[in-house]
DNA sequence: TCCGTCGCTTGAATTATGTCAAGCAAGGGC
DNA sequence: GCCCTTGCTTGACATAATTCAAGCGACGGA
């Protein structure tokens, strides 16, 4: 890992409160590795061995069953992927691909449950790392049982338009076909869904989108603090 | 509490390891109520002063967003619920309303978070609880996701029937009309599947269900061990 | 440059699901 | 016993979403 980067990890909220001893130990143990887009990193079932970090690029974690595949979310740098897998020592939910050239640092499991076992503080951050995980997995949940399909990518958009700084943009940091499948659509009903939002203020150029009208894309989205806010 | 409820509430993973004098202190802080069936025990919104058990009845979780409604889970004895909530101080992302008369031990968030910070074992444990039931949405959310309302409400009834006694029969315990929500359908819908399920050997008697033709029922609805399995 | 591939879009038809309205059976209150 | 409510079912229709097939445009390799 380059020497500037291990102050990336380090603030991490997971890793930012934690015994300095306790940080290096993990960082010790940990591996750094880089790869191509579309390597398939972990398969859904396997154990998991180690905690990843994605540090650079972009992961996409994956189901597959009835011949069918879903998307369930896309994690970009920093952050930690399939925490509670690897502190229980359970199988993986989720497979994962990288969506891009990717680095990802993988601590072993064992490792980290032996840091979690000494340093309370390091305790502390992981409760609040997987309350938050799975608070947001129960807004994906409410988002895709209360919404229609033009719903929700509304809000997507909404919500990225403000995550990516509010400026009437988004950059799709993926194809349109992983974002049906996060969308929990077909990528033609994803363009179908596109071409019903252009009233709105929808304009697409390929992975670049611009709003024009977000006061009344806002109207039809409905955004809900308790599905579409980071924060709550 | 009566008395003899106090070790069914100790024997529960989330506090079965920790200190017994940090147990009393919890219990000592703790109180127990009755309610009637139907009552909202909880708001989306409202902050997660308490943490709370289900000793007895049943809870359903719901949200509402656009005028719709949905259930997230039904919370059965003896288990605990809004744990993340909780523990971070955070608003409810669900509501919860008694599903039959229900008693419900309810203890102040903050004695939970500081019996968290001086108790190892608890902290453990409150991670295992928080893995687990992290785990369990996003089964729910593939389940959502890779399967239609049908295949939803077959593998519904074979997971039912399994915890049940596996005897060949399902008691709903709740109405219909909570079991449509939970499986993201109409009623309508959820009584339109169990007419499709009818060759299958579903047998609907009000809140009694009998399952007369297991092996096809399960050709029908594929159960995947990481979408159906409770241990993985 | 040409040609193929790939990602995406579009159209037409089908299926899945929701909506609205009516009906029916069981159970509680009177 | 009667009536009303409640929970559920059924039918007819409307909307949402998927599927299959074709086409289009950008890009890269030969």
């Amino acid at each position: 890992m380059r020497s500037n980067e291990i102050p990336m990890v380090r603030e991490l909220d997971l890793f930012a409160e934690m015994a300095e001893a306790n940080f290096d130990d993990l960082m010790q143990v940990a591996y750094l590795q880089r790869f191509p887009p579309q390597v398939q990193l972990i398969a859904e079932g396997d154990p998991a061995d180690f905690l990843h970090l994605v540090i650079e690029g972009g992961v996409e974690l994956f189901a597959r069953a009835n011949g069918r595949e879903t998307s369930v979310e896309i994690v970009r740098p920093v952050s930690t992927f399939i925490l509670a897998a690897a502190l229980e020592d359970q199988p993986f939910l989720m497979s994962a691909r990288t969506v891009a050239n990717a680095r990802i640092l993988m601590i072993p499991s064992k490792n980290v449950r032996a840091v979690f076992a000494r340093d309370a503080d390091f305790a502390r951050a992981v409760v609040r790392e997987l309350s938050g995980r799975f608070r947001d997995v129960v807004k994906s949940l409410k988002n895709h049982k209360l919404r229609n399909a033009v719903e929700r990518l509304a809000n997507y958009l909404l919500h990225e338009e403000s995550v990516q700084g509010s400026n009437g943009t988004v950059s799709l940091g993926i194809d349109k076909r992983t974002l049906a499948a996060l969308l929990g659509m077909t990528p033609e009903n994803l363009s179908r869904a596109f071409g019903t939002l252009k009233p709105y203020g929808v304009e697409t150029n390929g992975r670049s989108i611009r709003l024009t009208n977000i006061d009344d894309l806002r109207v039809l989205a409905k955004p809900h603090p308790l599905i579409d806010d980071p924060a709550s």
